[in-house]
DNA sequence: AGAATGCTTCGAAAACGATCGAAGTATCAA
DNA sequence: TTGATACTTCGATCGTTTTCGAAGCATTCT
């Protein structure tokens, strides 16, 4: 096959809204089951596992068969740019009169988890509080931690040796498609996105990608990094 | 429309074999007209057309009215990196017994312009060289010039300040989809691709992006850089 | 003015892919 | 073993999209 029509396969596999909308619902980094993915994109089980198939079979996904369940993910965090990629075209502008589109869609900008790191306004608030702090340099395409930042999330639990050693980027930006900035990715994005899960800081919303701060997490954020979630 | 709706939307303009052909063939920035892009993907003019006109309403690219010619650009760095994002995945694993798939291929495996900044062997070629001298960190996410690459640059007569002020990212990595290893972008990338082009030390094989060192440019990448194509 | 070029619009034919009901396989629970 | 759950495969239908010929409009050339 050449490498056009392999490139127009892939993107075409993204242009379908049911699968569109399974792409999404594992932006977290999350495995879902084929029946959750259908349910959460509209649309019968048969139809959700040809789909899944076809995304599998052409390396987007990856899945993992447990018991009468199969847990589908995405294959690789270069699938999650590749869609986050896609998703800054097509994020509308935000216009003066920007229409909320609702309360689910609010908590999404107020805060979310973008594959594996925080996004929306929790996401931006915590990186710039980072970079106003000087412990984080971040463009729009690089990022850096810097010296005094490697201290801080040492001294906040965050083992940043140990995390660096993982073969994986330590610090990226990722263009946050509602703030329209950057947010903090890459390993260290991750690690403080765990980190924030497992103190009790931030908790998923139900079924979706909406995280809310707890008001312990306000104060540990604000005491810790700086951040103020106006 | 829904954000989703939106998203799909996107990923399948770019899901065409034959819009595809006409993305990739505006990827090294230039702008072409209606009928050059026909002839690259291979279809009709009327064809060509309906594909551009959608794909301009959907802010994928610009186009520019000049006399009975109309030129088409991509609309923007960001859409040029998602079609890199969907070419990472798209691109298949270069195995050991790769099939070469003709000389046209082979000249663009090693020579062509990404966008705006060198790619292929040539690409990869400068950026090791430059970061073997120190002169360039480069992850594949994030990279920095050196102060020993910024005197380097200046030297050479590529202004750095002048160029660092133009509000965009100086420095980023571009992951080669033939070599699949970084090659130097950003602006410092589009600068030096510039000066090569100007210098005469590459020369554009027509109809095409790839590119071929003259030998003039072939010595002075060796003298200035430290590059040896092999 | 008349002819040629570049591009778009219209309309019809053809191809493609999504979708879902029905039926089949695998796993689990009791 | 029996029944339920999770998922896949098959087959037919139906809507969408691509495609290109033909005709139309705008610009430039002679």
């Amino acid at each position: 096959m050449s490498n056009n029509a392999r490139f127009a396969e892939i993107a075409a596999l993204a242009g379908d809204p049911g699968r569109a909308s399974m792409l999404n619902g594992l932006m977290d980094g999350r495995a879902l089951t084929a029946s959750e993915l259908a349910q959460l994109a509209g649309i019968t089980a048969q139809t959700a596992s040809s789909h899944l198939t076809k995304m599998t079979e052409a390396g987007l996904l990856q899945v993992e068969k447990q018991g009468r369940h199969r847990y589908h993910r995405l294959a690789s965090p270069a699938v999650a740019q590749m869609i986050e990629s896609i998703m800054r075209i097509a994020a509308p502008e935000v216009s003066v009169k920007a229409v909320r589109t609702g309360p689910r869609d609010a908590a999404l900008r107020a805060g979310r988890t973008c594959y594996d790191h925080l996004a929306g306004h929790l996401g931006v608030s915590i990186t710039d509080a980072l970079i106003d702090a000087g412990h984080l340099e971040l463009g729009i395409d690089a990022g850096e931690v810097t010296d005094s930042g490697l201290v801080l999330f040492d001294r906040a639990g965050i083992d940043v040796d140990v995390i660096a050693k993982r073969g994986r980027i330590l610090c990226r930006p990722c263009l946050d498609w509602s703030e329209r900035r950057p947010h903090l990715a890459g390993a260290i994005g991750a690690a403080l996105c765990s980190h924030c899960f497992d103190n009790g800081w931030i908790r998923r919303i139900e079924g979706t990608r909406a995280v809310s701060v707890t008001p312990n997490g306000q104060r540990q954020l604000r005491e810790t990094f700086g951040v103020s979630l106006s």
